[in-house]
DNA sequence: AGCACGCCGACT
DNA sequence: GTCGGCGTGCTC
């Protein structure tokens, strides 16, 4: 079945009808259950013997290009082994539902009415709803436009309520299909494909290193190492070019394709029509589209987010995994896969080669590099004529105890007014962890946080004083005094980019702006909008989050200014230094190019963390030599394998016994049953966000090594806790956490 | 997860 | 007497 519980995950047997062929990875329409619900099934195999018992039929084979081939149900075997999760959730994720549930229905959108007084209309209202109507209301005046169905979550409203509210006139319903484009702007016209540039010697060297490997006709796994501006892209369409040649497909996967609409243009630009398109903004039409081309064979080349991992892609010579250390590559939705090991998986199934490529790789594929598990293809020169950066590393700590608000120091500050004046644009990096606005109460201290969640309220838009929750969308104004104390000296505090805005307003009030990040963007096209009118030169400075950072060419941008580097250090997360590294090397590499050298201003409260010398240096050798020799002595991946298992209850009591007979079964299970294994277990902890939409969740984290028995040990483990009542503890896993 | 069946309290 | 609470058990 696709998409079941852990109760329901085994296999059902069926009649097959008559009139249709049913055939292994084919997907079928069957009843199910006490009211024979509409289900969709996956075949697993067909038999001609006489059922023993009275069975139900198949109500309808779905088309054959919908179907699983053989690689992608061995591939579900495969996630099951390895991710603990269910046959239909690893179905679910080779196969959304787009694919094969043809739906016509339009989502429903809410909106208040132009110039609409909600809270002057419900002032005489008395129902027993007024307090959600006025939430909802608030909520709605907060974003704009909002889906109905996760408005009637957050608010607990049924349909009802939303149709009264539609009656009398103080929300709006529209219909609206998702927005989506395929080719996210992306002339669809046939380009004349652009002649590429001949090798470089250095690419070269690099081309046939990696060719080689590609020849070998066995499965194999490159790293491909150069610092920003070596010219990899070339190299990777050097190597494409030879896969095709020889009748091979490729899957192409960047982390975003929101911030990297140039690979879609640059691979479309020179492959034309053999590129077929997959990723999350797809509309159902479309992504049905582009999964049957791919399935009949129409496509030769698939670019896509991780998902498109999952791609029904047959002939497979090459994946190609651009930015490999990307976070994002690792999903953290439901199925928790990364898509480096699906990648992996195909790649051996297929006889194929898999080319992760970065200028700062991940440390643990650097490791397997090293170690010769990959072959390891480096490309220490930048392209050209081209210089990096000069770096300079600002202590803001003399500053700060002047002003300890301070968000622009001297250095920076004169930097950008230099830049004004020759009219050369100016990136501002602003790490967006710790830099949310909360409110505290000066008299006793409290902050006002979520009533559904363990985390403070977020203050937005200085002037509408509007307080929202990060993790479930509750919005409420701020409160006159103090809810705990009655204080009226409630105080904002933090900085956002809002700030940092309003600093530069004042201090350069001639300069244009532009501002990039998550919160206050949606749509998918915003972001590409956004850095489209900067690359235009319509703004002298760009402010925002990491997105900035991420692979994009800005020909006239000779500053990045990092406003305070010191945050990304001090996440908990054992790869915190990774990130940093990574994302600094990676903004740094934004200023300059050829014809212009670069500067980059890094302000931090750290001076001596040697990790901006190196990223300004692009010393990513270093770096790794330090970091490895530190996972090494405290025991983190590469040299063992995390997990992380999350308990959640609604009742705290209950959860708690949940963590104890956890802890109570893997310490038996570890003495008695696996005795061989072997495993650290830490916990059980709060998870970071202990209450989220009023669940209480506590985890564990568990070293160890990635083998069948302490599968084994997991699997038991998981049965163990599963097997008691159901209104028991809920427990998830992730294997290889993103961040932890 | 859904959905039905089944056995006890407040209504016509 | 009956509607409906949610405990329990099953899904080909």
């Amino acid at each position: 079945m696709l998409s079941t519980p852990k109760a329901t995950d085994r296999v059902y047997d069926y009649l097959c009808p008559a009139e249709s062929a049913v055939f292994r990875g084919a997907v079928c329409k069957v009843p199910f259950g006490k009211g024979n619900r509409e289900c969709y099934g996956v075949v697993t195999e067909v038999t001609e013997e006489e059922p023993s018992m009275s069975l139900k039929a198949i109500a309808q084979v779905m088309p054959s290009e919908v179907a699983l081939t053989e690689e992608l149900l061995a591939l579900c075997d495969y996630l099951q082994e390895q991710l603990f999760c269910t046959f239909g959730e690893a179905a679910k994720a080779i196969l959304p539902s787009p694919v094969y549930q043809k739906s016509a229905k339009k989502i429903r959108f809410l909106s208040l009415p132009p110039d609409s007084d909600a809270k002057g209309a419900l002032q005489g209202f008395r129902g027993k709803n007024k307090e959600k109507y006025l939430a909802l209301t608030e909520y709605l005046s907060l974003v704009g436009t909002a889906e109905e169905k996760q408005c009637r979550e957050l608010f607990e409203l049924d349909g009802g309520a939303v149709s009264f509210l539609e009656k009398k006139g103080l929300i709006q319903i529209a219909l609206q299909e998702e927005f989506r484009d395929p080719f996210l702007g992306v002339s669809r016209e046939k380009e004349k494909p652009s002649l590429l540039s001949p090798l470089s010697p250095d690419q070269e060297k690099a081309f046939l290193l990696l060719r080689e490997k590609a020849d070998s006709g066995k499965a194999a796994c490159a790293l491909l190492h150069g610092v920003t501006g070596s010219g990899k892209t070339r190299v990777m369409l050097a190597l494409c070019d030879h896969v095709l040649k020889k009748g091979k497909k490729i899957l192409f996967l960047v982390p975003e394709i929101a911030l990297t609409g140039q690979s879609a243009r640059l691979l479309y630009r020179h492959y034309g029509d053999r590129v077929a398109i997959l990723h999350s903004a797809l509309s159902e039409g479309e992504r049905r589209d582009s999964y049957v081309s791919i399935r009949n064979g129409e496509k030769d080349i698939v670019l896509g987010t991780r998902s498109a991992v999952f791609a029904p892609l047959d002939r497979i010579g090459l994946i190609v995994m651009d930015e490999e250390q990307d976070q994002s590559y690792k999903s953290d939705t439901q199925l928790k896969f990364h898509a480096r090991d699906v990648a992996r998986f195909r790649c051996a199934k297929n006889d194929a080669m898999l080319l992760l490529a970065s200028a700062t790789p991940d440390v643990e594929s650097y490791y397997k590099a090293k170690k010769g598990l990959y072959t390891l293809v480096e490309m220490p020169r930048r392209f050209g004529n081209a210089v990096l950066p000069e770096v300079r590393i600002v202590d803001l700590r003399p500053e700060m105890r002047k002003n300890p608000g301070i968000l622009l120091g001297s250095v920076l500050k004169e930097e950008i007014r230099r830049n004004l004046e020759k009219k050369e644009q100016t990136i501002l990096l602003m790490n967006r962890r710790g830099y949310r606005r909360f409110v505290s109460c000066t008299d006793c201290g409290s902050v006002i946080r979520c009533p559904h969640c363990s985390v403070s309220l977020t203050l937005h838009n200085g002037e509408t004083k509007r307080l929202s929750c990060h993790y479930c969308g509750y919005a409420t104004s701020l409160p006159q005094s103090c809810p705990d104390c009655a204080s009226p000296h409630l105080i904002p505090h933090g900085f956002g980019i809002q700030q940092l805005e309003e600093e530069i307003g004042k201090v350069f009030p001639e300069a244009s702006l532009l501002r990039m990040d998550s919160d206050s963007l949606s749509g998918k096209n915003a972001h590409d909008q956004i850095l489209s009118a900067f690359r235009r030169k319509e703004a002298d400075i760009l402010i925002g989050t990491q997105m900035v950072a991420k692979g994009h060419n800005f020909p006239d941008v000779t500053l990045v200014g990092i406003v305070m580097a010191d945050s990304a250090l001090y996440l908990s997360d054992f790869r915190a230094a990774e990130h940093a590294f990574s994302l600094l090397t990676q903004v740094i590499g934004r200023a300059g190019r050829a014809e212009k050298k670069g500067r980059a201003v890094i302000q931090t409260l750290n001076p001596r963390h040697n990790v901006f010398s190196m990223a300004a240096e692009q010393d990513f050798k270093s770096f790794f030599e330090g970091e490895i020799a530190l996972r090494r002595a405290f025991c983190f991946p590469p040299f063992c394998q995390l997990a992380v298992f999350t308990l959640a209850h609604e009742t705290e009591t209950l959860l708690r016994m949940g963590t104890k007979k956890m802890s109570d079964t893997l310490q038996d299970a570890l003495q008695n049953r696996f005795p061989d294994v072997k495993m650290i277990v830490y916990g059980p902890f709060d998870a970071p966000i202990y209450k989220m939409k009023n669940v209480f969740r506590k985890r564990f984290i568990i070293k160890f090594k990635n083998n069948a028995r302490a599968r084994a040990l997991f699997r038991y483990l998981l049965e163990t806790m599963n097997d008691s009542d159901r209104y028991a503890v809920r427990i998830t896993v992730d294997i290889g956490p993103g961040m932890i």
